[in-house]
DNA sequence: TCATTTATGCAACTAAATTGCATTTGAATT
DNA sequence: AATTCAAATGCAATTTAGTTGCATAAATGA
């Protein structure tokens, strides 16, 4: 993706055209992972930590990233697929933890199955798989 | 639940029998939802900060407590079922979470449904479900 | 009841994230 | 291109969640 695609996806979700924008969603459309904000923070040292918040803030609200809870006391966060945007998040797909590289991934492919639980009413589904990806299984016999 | 109760289920978890332990455990036999460490602190004022703090870590090492990460950036916290000991945790079952009274349960009766994904080694699950509880759909029309 | 181990309380600290405010910048309009 | 105004940025300070070190107190087992 090129500077004029990131200006027109910006733009479409009702946000300003900005250095830092640009770049933070230049990281996100070149990274396979979620990403914390401490990956961002070391990348992208130019800019203050409080605007790479902010800048995370306003991708969450028009529905160009999701953020992922951690279970180690922070949040991670990965891009929407493209049903999601001004009005709320649409997802579905599994999240998947490995316990050896530390890496969060969206698994796009891999819907969560729907759980039926009478009486209540169910908005969003969010599933976490916690164990061994792709690559690190390899590298271990 | 009464104390003998507690001490024995303290003892057979390998821990000490105190009264900040026996509170805590009493607490959370009272509650229907999961407690975040405020909910608890708000009710147990009289333990320091810290000994609550290593109290729920306690629990959770020896597999009284399980821990829920949340989204607004502080966890939960609920007993386990008995699967659960001082040799890991074996969890299964979804979680739901109250948009409008901000409750967090377990649903023990609905189990987590088994996603395979080649090529991975899937060890733990979570599944957390976000809506409007039993409860609180009563109250609306 | 004595000795040993473990838990507690206090103070200080770290790390994640937020808020207020002055300044700068983006983009719509003239 | 210059003007304008809302929105974005940077900086300092603050909040909030959670942790660490250490002296004291309490729980267990002999």
């Amino acid at each position: 993706m090129k500077f004029s695609d990131y200006k027109k996806l910006l733009k479409t979700h009702e946000l300003r055209v900005t250095d830092c924008r640009i770049d933070v969603l230049d990281k996100f459309h070149h990274s396979s992972y979620a990403m914390s904000f401490k990956d961002l923070e070391e990348d992208l040292a130019e800019y203050d930590r409080v605007t790479l918040y902010r800048t995370l803030h306003s991708f969450i609200d028009k529905g160009l990233l999701h953020r992922i809870p951690g279970d180690e006391g922070f949040a991670s966060y990965a891009l929407c697929p493209q049903e999601c945007g001004n009005h709320g998040h649409h997802h579905d797909h599994v999240h998947f933890k490995c316990k050896l590289c530390g890496h969060i991934e969206c698994l796009p492919d891999f819907s969560i199955p729907k759980v039926e639980v009478p009486e209540y009413e169910i908005n969003e589904q969010s599933l976490v798989l916690n164990g061994v990806c792709k690559i690190c299984k390899k590298s271990i016999p």
